[in-house]
RNA sequence: CGGGGCGUAGCGCAGUCCGGUUAGCGUACCUGCUUUGGGAGCAGGGGGUCCCAGGUUCGAAUCCUGGUGCCCCGACCA
């Protein structure tokens, strides 16, 4: 049979679209730059997204919904924030459509129900919020403020990728307001934490995290914290933001309080969010050539079970004996008793899928009291005694979960390397690729200059990073930290 | 917004240059038989507004004109 998943050596990028596609993640839609997200990539947006959830809820957040719809004037509020989304949004002018009296059966828009003032469709929901937030808070004793959103945005992308870059993509988008400036930068801090703490452990997927140069910053941020991973290929990839807006939309919106000490001051604010995009992430940091390869933490099933040859009395029934000790344990079991397909058919299917763990069970194996058991990380195979299975796997399925952050790990730590001259800043660009720790004079123009010759970006200054004299690797100005540096998705 | 590609069965495609039986192939699907520890084989079968509109012609998937949709690359961008 062809392959049907093209490999990353013969084009990444296809290879990204073929597994999205093909292990059923999601398609394409009629509407361009849109996509479907299918029952199995939505099934691990929802673990993902649950696990986020419950980390928010545990560091006192509470999820609320705002519209999706934001007058024009709200949101040109917040010049900056206005500014820089203006160029992708997509707005709403007219509230009714009627049928077109030279062509019947065909609607066209109203031309009398035009808006007295259009609507925005959310590419971000600060707007929105601060102006609800200006009517809830008068005193300190209000805040802080710690809401959360869960929801869908819109920005109208010259050019999009499945998960990646949509027009529409799903979302949370935390929305915190503080009494004091250290207050809402813990937070902001606390949230980068529990993004970088989520995406290792559950994505298995590792991060350096880092601020922002003034080039890459949210529009309207004061700072943007943020965690970059890299992919397979090389390439950064933002795998989550974190902002401390200063009092920039509490000012813009006039939100104010009256402090501990009577005295009227500006709310200080944060936003934080992950989105849909971390699904391409989760596909492009492990996966390879015969498809998925999932963290067993995010995946919808961490077992399948196959009978082999076939589906029989006998064999179902020592399946589901073997699922319902799994998922005793917890752990998600499917059994594919479809007799239709034959097990080499679903072996390559599960592959493709990316469940961590399969079981093999036939007749030698019910003989024997054992199954075969393959994991999807490595390929290895082997017989596992049915005694102690149960245990067996669940230690098996944590060890998946570790092998794969190792791997990723290793690379990641292999792909940043340190540079010294322009020279060798190009030459690892375009070979090797990854992070290029190097050292930049600070200013804007040179960051833009880079950019324009080399299509690098700098993608964060690491926290917490080593202060190192040095000079500017291309202008040879005084540097007081290496940043890193990265062509990035 | 520039450059390119594609639109023909559920999916993937050939056929289009050079108009002509009943539009074809792979796969998927249905039926039967055989098979069954890594993507089964054989036989039979069902499935099509050939993207849309108009034109040329005895005759259009194919030629002409206009439209439209999606994808890829680039610019742009969290």
């Amino acid at each position: 049979m062809a392959k049907e998943i093209t490999s990353r050596a013969d084009d990444y990028s296809e290879w990204y679209i073929d597994l999205v596609r093909k292990a059923g993640l999601a398609d394409y839609s009629a509407v361009k730059g849109c996509m479907v997200i299918k029952p199995y990539g939505y099934a691990i947006w929802e673990n993902m997204r649950d696990q986020l959830d419950k980390r928010f809820k545990e560091t006192g957040h509470v999820n609320a919904y705002f519209p999706l719809f934001i007058p024009k004037s709200l949101f040109e509020a917040e010049e900056k924030n206005a500014e820089g989304f203006a160029k992708e949004c997509a707005v709403v002018t007219h509230y009714r459509l009627k049928t077109d009296p030279n062509n019947k059966g065909k609607l066209i828009v109203d031309p009398e129900a035009k808006l007295e003032e259009e609507l925005i469709v959310r590419p971000t929901s600060e707007a929105i919020i601060w102006n609800t937030y200006k009517g809830w808070i008068q005193s300190y004793r209000d805040l802080p403020i710690l809401i959360n959103q869960w929801a869908n945005v819109v920005r109208w992308e010259m050019r999009t990728r499945l998960f990646l870059r949509t027009a529409e993509f799903l979302w949370q988008e935390g929305h915190t307001a503080h009494a004091t400036a250290a207050e809402a930068v813990a937070e902001t801090t606390k949230m980068l934490d529990v993004y970088a703490e989520f995406v290792e452990e559950w994505m298995a997927l590792p991060v350096v995290k880092g601020v922002k140069t003034a080039n890459e910053r949210f529009a309207g941020a004061d700072d943007t914290y943020c965690i970059e991973a890299m992919m397979q290929d090389g390439k950064a990839l933002q795998a989550g933001t974190s902002h401390f807006l200063g009092q920039n939309f509490a000012k813009a919106f006039d939100v104010k309080f009256l402090s501990k000490n009577n005295e009227l001051e500006y709310v200080w604010a944060t936003s934080w969010g992950v989105s849909t995009r971390l699904m391409g992430a989760l596909v492009m940091a492990h996966s390879d050539d015969e498809g998925l390869i999932l963290p067993p933490k995010l995946a919808p099933h961490q077992v399948v079970i196959i009978p082999i040859p076939k589906p029989s009395e006998e064999l179902t029934a020592a399946s589901n004996e073997i699922a319902s000790k799994l998922r005793a344990k917890g752990i998600r079991v499917k059994i594919d008793d479809n007799d239709h397909n034959r097990p080499g058919f679903k072996f390559a299917e599960y592959e493709k899928l990316g469940v961590p763990v399969r079981l093999g069970i036939g007749a030698r194996d019910l003989a024997n009291n054992s199954v075969e058991v393959a994991r999807r990380d490595t390929k290895e195979k082997k017989n596992v005694p049915l005694e102690g299975l149960d245990q067996y796997i669940e230690d098996l399925l944590a060890e998946i979960q570790q092998n794969i952050y190792n791997k990723a790990k290793e690379y990641q730590q292999s792909h940043i390397t340190e540079v010294n001259s322009w020279e060798e800043f190009i030459e690892v660009l375009d070979g090797k690729g990854g992070f290029v720790s190097a050292h930049w004079d600070g200013s804007s123009e040179t960051e833009d200059i880079i950019k324009e010759e080399t299509k690098a970006t700098i993608r964060c200054i690491p926290l917490n990073n080593k202060l190192e004299d040095g000079k500017c690797i291309r202008t040879g100005n005084p540097s007081k930290q290496r940043v890193l540096f990265a062509r990035a998705y």
